[in-house]
DNA sequence: GAGCGAATGAACCAATCAGTACATTCGAGC
DNA sequence: GCTCGAATGTACTGATTGGTTCATTCGCTC
């Protein structure tokens, strides 16, 4: 059931995989625990349900932003904010990603989905990058997985270390200015990196 | 005892704090469970010494990086390096950031420790632009803090996200080669986006 | 060596919690 | 309205685990 895993995802992503508890999560839904055994089999089972619901959503979202008709620069501005407004927007995806590091990776690895999911978080600034190559605006000599994990560093520690950097640097990162001042020097990074 | 702390970080940072077990930490040590309840009180208690502890080791190790005799790019350079190579040299400190964000900053806003924190790691930076300013070699307008957190979430990301991203994009982030490309590529992206 | 607080050991406890046993009900197909 | 498997409720359990009790020992001072 859906409903489950939203409650599931929240509970997760609130304290994690060990912290989470099984009777909270059937207390906030209309099934109960017996369900939830019932359907998931076990605490990890429910866990990486919520895991591959979590990614897969991520993906199909960011499937359906669309630059091909932008030129180079524009597209990669967009993607760069896209992303950014959409890890601000999906603090539970980017907790759960956070938890799965802590694990090591582990529940990941037992994924099947796992495949599916680089295609088309890589093609997207790939196409984007040769665009850019071909009309001379970005330089030569970059690979798009790592422009992409230079976009995701940026975008994704914004969200998981706000408030440890929040606390030390007594900053309110969530002020509509603070953010848009940040979400505007990530842009023009990423853009200086690329540009020919 | 300084044996408990070290034990404890390594067990904290492996499983988080709900996932931490007391028993495996006072098998660990040369003490008993007894003498850990006896020093830091309860569970709690010890994770945050853990966390000021790894805090205030990190800035010291920081602290030691003397880069006022070098020229501004020179030294910027210096400071992205040195960080990057930390933060994989310190793996159990960015894990144990992960979790103190994941428990939303709870117990780094019970230390009275925090206060001291930022300066020191602010300060490098700030000097660093302000002469990069004066010799015409960074461009003006720019926030020493949000520089800072361009190369945190670069550096720290690279480290603790490297399991989701490594199993998702195929990738062995932890062999030299793969470590020297991207450590050049974060260098070069901060580099670019202070240069005037 | 008496006095005394810090340090320590062993066994124990009470609560929590993932997971289950078992019986029951629901609902579709015939 | 019977059959049968899927769905569900209740109550329980076995193990784990944070934390404690109580008694003992160490080591320093006078």
């Amino acid at each position: 059931m859906a409903g489950i895993l939203e409650v599931a995802l929240r509970e997760f992503a609130d304290k994690g995989l060990s912290g989470a508890r099984i009777d909270e999560m059937a207390a906030a839904t209309r099934t109960s625990k017996r369900m939830i055994y019932y359907y998931f089999g076990s605490k990890e089972g429910l866990y990486l349900a919520v895991l591959e619901h979590s990614y897969r959503e991520m993906r199909r979202i960011e499937g359906e932003l669309q630059l091909d008709n932008l030129p180079p620069e524009e597209a990669l501005r967009r993607l760069v904010e896209f992303t950014f407004d959409h890890h601000v927007a999906h603090e539970d995806y980017i907790r759960i990603v956070m938890n799965e590091n802590i694990e090591r990776g582990k529940y990941l690895a037992q994924s099947q989905i796992i495949q599916e999911l680089n295609v088309p978080a890589i093609s997207a600034i790939e196409r984007l990058y040769a665009r850019g190559l071909a009309s001379g605006a970005f330089r030569p000599g970059l690979d798009p997985v790592d422009v992409h994990a230079s976009i995701s560093a940026l975008t994704f520690f914004n969200v998981s270390n706000q408030y440890s950097f929040g606390q030390i640097f007594k900053r309110d990162t969530s002020t509509p200015a603070a953010r848009a001042m940040r979400r505007a020097n990530i842009v023009e990074m990423v853009v200086r990196f690329v540009r020919a």
